[in-house]
DNA sequence: TTTACTATTGCAACTCAATTGCAATATGCT
DNA sequence: AGCATATTGCAATTGAGTTGCAATAGTAAA
C-alpha cells in the first residue's frame, strides 16, 4: 500500500535532482519552479520526497532550509548515518561531503542525531 | 575609543548570562525580558555583545538563533576556533559542548568556518 | 472506460522570527 | 551643565514557512 502519487510536479522535481548532487534551498527551488508550481507545492512535494527517504534536507547558516538527495536517516541502530554539508561563502553552492561523522561521546549525554555545516570556498571560487 | 555604552539594559542581559552557560533562544530572551525592554532591543543587545566577542551565537536545528557566552570567533590564523553545541530534544537546554572541532581537508576546497549542532539527551532528561 | 475514492494542488490568508525607520531618550565626554 | 551620538521603543515591514479549504487529478476497482 503504497499513498504517494507520481504526479507531474513530482516528476518535475525529481527530474531536476536527478541533473544534481548539490543541496538546493527551497527558495531556489521555488524560484526554478515559479512558473510550474505554486511555492506550497513546492514545499510538500519535498517534504513527501524527504518523508520517503528519496531526499534529505537540512538548514544552511542563514536559516534555510536546502535538500539534497539521499536518505541521511538510514540506520541500523536508533542514530542516523550523518554526513557533513558544505557551503560555498562566494557561489552559495552547497553539497554534500562524503564523509563520515564520528559521534563524540559526553558523560551523562545520550546523542542521537547531529548537525555539520562547513563554510568556505568551493574549487570555482 | 570605545562607542559602547554600558546601559541598565545592556547590564540586565550580561547578569543573565553570568548566571547560565547554558545557549539561550532569542526568543527565550525577549520572554525572560518582555516587562523589562523591547524585543527589538533583546535583538540589538545581542547583536552588540555578539560584534564585541562577549557572546557567540548558532541557529538550533529550528532556526532559532540561540546565544551563549565567550567568543567563538577567536583565532589566530584565519579560521575561527569552534565548539559543537548540544540542544536537548525533552527539555530543549542547550549548550555549548568543551570539545575540540577537526575541521577535515577536502581537496579543492578551503573551509573557513563550521557548525556542529548535536541533538539528544541531557542528564535531566 | 467509467466510477469513485482520496491524494495532490492552488490560492489566499496567516504565523512568527527577524529587520528597519524614525523619533524620543539616555550615556558619556568635555 | 551641555553637547554629540549611541541606545531604545514603537510601529511597520520583510520573508520563510504553514494552514484551511475548495478544485483538480491519480489510481484502483468495477
Amino acid at each position: 500500500m503504497n499513498n504517494s502519487r507520481k504526479t507531474k510536479k513530482v516528476q518535475l522535481v525529481l527530474d531536476l535532482f536527478n541533473t544534481t548532487d548539490n543541496a538546493l534551498s527551497v527558495v531556489e527551488l521555488i524560484s526554478i519552479f515559479s512558473d510550474k508550481m505554486n511555492k506550497t507545492t513546492v514545499y510538500r512535494i519535498l517534504d513527501r520526497l524527504e518523508g520517503s527517504g528519496i531526499l534529505h534536507s537540512f538548514l544552511d547558516k542563514e536559516g534555510l532550509k536546502r535538500y539534497a538527495k539521499g536518505n541521511q536517516g538510514a540506520t541500523t541502530s536508533n542514530s542516523p548515518i550523518v554526513h557533513p554539508h558544505f557551503i560555498c561563502q562566494d557561489c552559495g553552492v552547497s553539497s554534500c561531503l562524503p564523509l563520515e561523522v564520528t559521534t563524540p561521546s559526553i558523560p551523562n549525554y545520550t546523542i542521537n542525531n547531529s548537525e555539520h555545516l562547513y563554510i568556505g570556498k568551493c574549487n570555482e571560487c
